[in-house]
DNA sequence: CTTGACAGTGAACAATCGTTCACCTTATAC
DNA sequence: GTATAAGGTGAACGATTGTTCACTGTCAAG
């Protein structure tokens, strides 16, 4: 057998156990494993298991159990843009990482909105896209967030300037508001992701 | 025991199972289960389990083994921005969802790109945001695809009349292109994320 | 041609797994 | 007050787990 044939033998047995953990959403067996990649004999999926783990594909926990490696992590990472798409051979060698690990540091306090209405264009912030709002962390002067104000709710940057205290929109359409009363902060926007099909 | 001590109680064990289940990426067993929800009988364990079944927080596959269930998906989904903040009741009817799934479809075929540049940013994507490009999509007309032209890599939205491809920025101060020669298509883009902190 | 290294089979093994049984305690409902 | 359900302990059990050993082909390098 050729080298790259062996290659290829081994990534769509890497695929193979990528698709199971993505599906199932747990570990493979080692006799799972064994049917996965068509091997009768425990010891082959064994020595196969160690060479994923060297591979940091697949790992192991304090407890010797099977934890997924990079597996785990559904997205490669590239370059930029300008750089666009490199070659099949460099592509093995990105980070892999989750969008869910990415962005969403405090699981528990964490949500997700759909954003309506266009005061925050001028930040990126689109109408029909969805930011997650961490309810943890403490509101800093700059960040976007989501307040209530005499009643109703918005998104706006948050500017403060001594003791007043400023909710600031990213269009011109619309004007600064000073809340007159109190100004109730959801949370921080952490985050903004757009689908678009 | 009080009712709300007792939900109090529940909802601390579904939390130590899906920190478990969020650090190590593996279901714990009905053992590990015990020792997280403080538990020495295993058939307590059983029962609870039989329970957290019935909420959907936990699930079986179809051999019986335990995969997780709504603990997998980290992030809770709530209404829009004017909607604001439910109250602590209506969160927990709130549907929950994993990033990784509401954006990547075809993740063998998906990258993320960082972009550099300001020639999306009418679009509102900025630079040093990234963007999620599917390889595997076939580019329609008003897409924003990432393409060599001329031999350099660039992002920009896609235009099809007739037989005639244009590539349209969305930023003024850019000027449309016209690929004289071949117009290699390296992806579509099906997301774009930004982190604010 | 020989010699390893690699990939795999098959079986034996203790350890751990999840199921199930009998039984106990404590609230809540009637 | 007395059922009755809910929440729990503890132990027994067969099934399955992952490790390890001895062994067999097969290819490529020296």
């Amino acid at each position: 057998m050729t080298r790259d044939a062996r290659d290829e033998k081994l990534r769509s047995r890497i695929g193979g156990i990528a698709q199971f953990y993505d599906r199932t959403g747990r570990m493979p067996s080692f006799s799972e494993i064994g049917e996965l990649a068509g091997l009768r004999s425990k010891n082959a999926v064994s020595k196969l298991v160690l060479k994923l783990e060297r591979l940091r594909v697949l790992g192991r926990d304090g407890k010797g159990r099977l934890i997924p490696g990079s597996i785990a992590f559904p997205v490669r990472m590239l370059g930029t843009v300008k750089a666009g798409f490199p070659s099949p051979a460099e592509e093995e060698l990105a980070d892999t990482l989750s969008l869910d690990e990415l962005l969403i540091r405090n699981r528990d306090a964490t949500f997700m909105l759909r954003v309506s209405g266009d005061s925050m264009t001028g930040a990126g912030i689109l109408p029909g896209d969805m930011v997650l709002v961490d309810k943890g962390q403490t509101p800093r002067s700059g960040d976007i967030v989501v307040a209530e104000v005499d009643g109703e709710w918005t998104m706006k940057y948050l500017r403060r300037r001594g003791n007043s205290v400023t909710l600031l929109p990213a269009n011109p359409r619309y004007k600064p508001i000073r809340p007159r009363n109190e100004l109730r902060i959801g949370g921080v926007v952490t985050a903004v992701v757009r689908k678009y099909r």
